[in-house]
RNA sequence: GUCCCGUUCGUCUAGCGGCCUAGGACACCGCCCUUUCACGGCGGCGACACGGGUUCGAUUCCCGUACGGGACGCCA
């Protein structure tokens, strides 16, 4: 039998990463097994959800390239079937119909209002079974929902027993039947529920392995209910270890912003390939010990019994520019920048470019050797796509801004070097070919001419011909700024005004 | 409140009774390389939550405590 697993997010918000490693462990264990990975979009809320999160979620696999087999399915759109599971349980007498009015919960409060709740009835001793409804005749029952009186449907828990199921991660689990209510089906407005939902969907859609957070552990008893009482197999379950705050606490977009949002990774310069690198390290460990691995690797290592059962903290800083999401996905990502095929790169760094209006079509014809070079040669100390047109602006730009720090240490500190450093541009600009070799021998014969060391010459031409005090080295930007360009930013007066 | 889950360096983790003087990666620090900054190389700092058992021997097995997380809805 081939597995079938399935990513099901609720759309009602962007894709969180917590989401996005699930939807990518699923994706690797039916990559890696043969099997088929199916989307579906739990959209049974309709308050909430919205068709911009749906694409939201798309995109961002997409951006993952975690693709998806067979057609997308919408929860929404199986309600009626959903409906008819509870018909059916309700006419076996595993389910009944609860007369109880609806209760009105205020949204924000209810996770106090729950746990108030059980609180309470705990100390009063209450059942969790004890509804008044449960063992009303047939016939009443049967009565008074023809007379028109809403209902809940409710599952009929068994009186003593427990459920059990095996989790691939953490183990065998068990729960006594007097530790669950008797949960709603459906509600009085004939809303299937969640629990319901997912049971049927995934019966239907022949799912083998149920791969989802572990904040779905306890509630899994419940569905195993549901499943013995339709009479179907429960499929093969594996919770996942959740993703906390630095602080230990729940990841929210409310709390922690666009750290959480997957988009936020792809809009601040992220390779797709080193961000799935890195959310499968969150949680798995490769045997082996290897860090970097490509898509394929993964697929290869990849196994649900290599997954660990402690939750993983996200490690960012707040407020701080540097540390804005966890060090090592930046250091990942700059480990795929430096390495990964350049013609892999160079498409990313278009975008990049032209986002920021630095793009020139050349660079795509007769500039392409150029290009790919040059890309390469400032690759080297990048952690994002971001920095191509940040700190590598000058490579593709006349118009850059000088960094003062460096102005200050590299030029100003030496005023000779306004003259110098003119001096060094009319000897430059006899120099035929011009290329990294007869730059430097230049450079160095001036140094010697005019009694100066080499690198004050080195580290005032790095600052003016890219305004900063660090780069590549100083032979290799006269090479791939040219000669012209060269000659006239070590003319140029801009940094000492 | 009840139930469930977890606890190895700051962080991600390896470890499934002796191979552990607890390994790797990130971060941090130092040295080398380099007339810049990175990369790279070498080295340093740094953890088995605590208490009982079981065992010839516990990071590893059992129990308890503490701490953390999750669940408990006519939300998903």
């Amino acid at each position: 039998m081939t597995n079938r697993v399935r990513f099901a997010p609720s759309p009602t918000g962007y894709l969180h990463i917590g989401a996005a490693r699930t939807a990518l462990f699923n994706w690797l264990f039916a990559r890696k097994t043969g099997g088929k990975f199916l989307l579906r979009i739990e959209d049974t809320d309709l308050q909430r959800s919205t068709d911009e999160s749906t694409r939201s979620i798309i995109e961002g696999l997409e951006w993952l390239e975690l693709d998806y087999d067979e057609d997308l399915v919408f929860q929404s759109a199986n309600a009626p079937k959903h409906r008819a599971a509870a018909e059916r349980l309700l006419a076996e007498g595993k389910a009944y119909r609860d007369f109880t009015p609806k209760e009105q919960r205020s949204d924000t409060s209810v996770k106090e209002d729950i746990s108030e709740r059980a609180r309470a009835q705990q100390a009063e001793g209450v059942d969790q079974r004890s509804n008044p409804f449960r063992n009303l005749s047939k016939e009443e029952s049967d009565a008074r929902a023809a007379a028109g009186e809403p209902f809940a449907v409710r599952l009929k828990v068994p009186e003593s027993g427990q459920t059990r199921f095996d989790d691939i991660v953490y183990g065998p689990q068990e729960r006594s039947y007097s530790e669950i209510e008797d949960l709603v089906l459906l509600r009085s407005d004939s809303h299937p529920l969640y629990n319901l939902s997912v049971v049927i969907d995934d019966i239907e859609m022949g799912i083998t392995h149920v791969i989802r957070g572990q904040d779905h552990l306890t509630n899994t008893h419940k569905q195993v209910l549901i499943y013995e009482a339709l009479g179907a197999p429960v499929p093969r379950l594996a919770h996942l270890p959740l993703i906390l705050a630095p602080n230990k606490g729940k990841l929210s977009k409310r709390k922690h912003g666009e750290v959480v949002s997957l988009t936020t990774y792809r809009d601040r310069g992220f390779v797709p390939a080193a961000f799935r690198n890195f959310l499968a390290l969150l949680g798995w460990a490769p045997p082996e010990g290897k860090e970097i691995l490509s898509k394929e690797e993964l697929i290869e290592y990849f196994s649900l019994e290599g997954i660990g059962r402690a939750n993983a903290i996200f490690n960012f800083t707040e407020n701080d520019p540097r540390r804005w999401t966890d060090d090592k996905a930046l250091w990942v990502n700059s480990e795929y920048i430096r390495t990964m095929p350049i013609e892999e790169l160079l498409p990313m760094v278009k975008a990049e470019l032209r986002a920021n209006k630095l793009w020139r079509e050349e660079y795509d014809d007769d500039d392409r050797e150029w290009f790919a070079k040059t890309v390469d040669l400032i690759r080297q100390r990048y952690f994002t796509l971001k920095d191509f047109s940040g700190q590598g602006r000058a490579y593709f730009s006349d118009d850059f801004d000088f960094d003062e720090t460096a102005v200050n240490k590299n030029l100003r500190k030496e005023p000779r070097l306004r003259e110098l450093l003119k001096g060094l541009a009319d000897k430059l600009e006899t120099v035929e070919p011009f290329n990294t070799e007869t730059a430097e021998a230049a450079l160095r014969a001036y140094a010697e001419e005019t009694g100066v060391k080499a690198g004050l010459l080195i580290n005032g031409s790095r600052t003016m011909l890219t305004g900063q005090s660090v780069g590549p080295s100083m032979f290799e930007i006269f090479d791939v700024l040219g000669k012209e360009a060269s000659v006239e930013r070590l003319r140029s007066g801009i940094p000492w005004s």
